[in-house]
DNA sequence: TGTACATCAGTGAACGCGCGTTCACTGATGTAC
DNA sequence: TGTACATCAGTGAACGCGCGTTCACTGATGTAC
């Protein structure tokens, strides 16, 4: 997998892969906005002027992040919306597939969480047009469904965003048990699952 | 209104507010983790040590932020929620009201968005117990609904919490629009009334 | 009302520190022949 | 395969700057008598 690469660039791309690292581990204690490009090489163990090899500013590796942490999620989706079962399994699979991912990646889910009204606007623009294209994908795989038999483009569009900012809403309160008892966990798969659970009974009786 | 303040205690309150305007001001374009003290104090026009009469850092000022951002609020759920007007005349009622609060107190609104998931730990916490306060109120004002019949406590909490995250979701939605055309603005207000009305419908088949 | 003393919000100089950015550089890797 | 030159990721010194915090201070306001 990957291109064979020269020994030359598969040396810059490790350097940048460690940068990446390094600023999103510094980033589950402070903003993008307070990063420092110094912080960041300090902990990786480079000088700081090779961070320009690499990225303009720190909101340039913000960007860069933003499309780490979201843009292989979108195969997920697709898996994750559609499917043959009822509605209750649909939704169980969805809040473990949620938890799952939060346990595998807190630090990427925390980054976007934060950033999403953050204080940097180009890594704010980079997270809305990942979060549209989660609505475009979502409103395709619903319309799928013979469920939305009678509905509007506009209305479906209305449900999938309700469907991604409530995805995004649980997988920060996963983000909030990480460190918490089994039995607050618990409680959140409960409350996600009966609020996804509402919103499909409020999709069911839509065209009454 | 306000208790008889002799002229020191009056000019401390006075400054005090300036600088949490001025650091409101402020924190339109970047997050209170990278917001430094002298700035705020350069903005107000007062020497830097002058802070420090007030609060103890910049994170101090934060949750006296929230304080002032949220604490008003509460008077105005209760209204909002109950009435006894049908659903979809309080729905349209609370988009408007969210929308004029926005309009009256867009830098209010973008700071709570901002650090409800931001870089500051007491701040983020502040804004946590000021939200969880906002999904009791809310809940209660459920409870005295006939449609609450039958319905248990933990349910009515999760419903609750849910319309006061579809709250936050519009809020933050409007401000992104406080800019944009008409056109825009009447379209985010369409969608966040179909979503709380897709919410209602669910609600009143919850049951079923 | 007047006087003497206490309080304390805001000042201004000083400090050490880490920041982002520039620049000319080095030396390993890549390429042409 | 060997040689001569080009590329370029990472270096290290240097810069000017604004930061948070300390400290002793000033002078208007408050208080006791």
């Amino acid at each position: 997998m990957g291109h064979i690469l020269g020994v030359r660039q598969a040396q810059k791309q490790k350097t940048r892969q460690a940068l990446l690292d390094a600023a999103l581990g510094l980033l589950e204690e402070q903003s993008l906005s307070s990063l420092g490009l110094r912080e960041v090489t300090r902990a990786v163990g480079v000088a700081p002027t090779a961070f320009y090899r690499h990225f303009r500013s720190t909101a340039d590796l913000g960007v860069a992040l933003v499309e780490e942490a979201l843009g292989s999620l979108h195969p997920m989706i697709r898996t994750t919306v559609s499917g043959a079962d009822d509605h209750d399994q649909r939704i169980a699979r969805a809040v473990e597939l949620i938890a799952g991912h939060v346990d595998a990646y807190p630090a990427h889910v925390r980054f976007i969480a934060r950033e999403r009204h953050g204080g940097v606007q180009p890594v704010r623009e980079a997270i809305r047009e990942q979060l549209a294209r989660f609505g475009q994908e979502v409103k395709t795989e619903l319309a799928k469904d013979p469920e939305s038999a009678g509905w509007s483009e506009d209305d479906l569009l209305m449900l999938a965003n309700l469907y991604v900012d409530q995805m995004l809403i649980t997988a920060s309160l996963f983000l909030e048990t990480l460190e918490a008892s089994p039995e607050e966990r618990e409680r959140v798969v409960q409350v996600a699952t009966r609020q996804l659970r509402l919103i499909s009974i409020g999709r069911d009786h839509w065209l009454d």
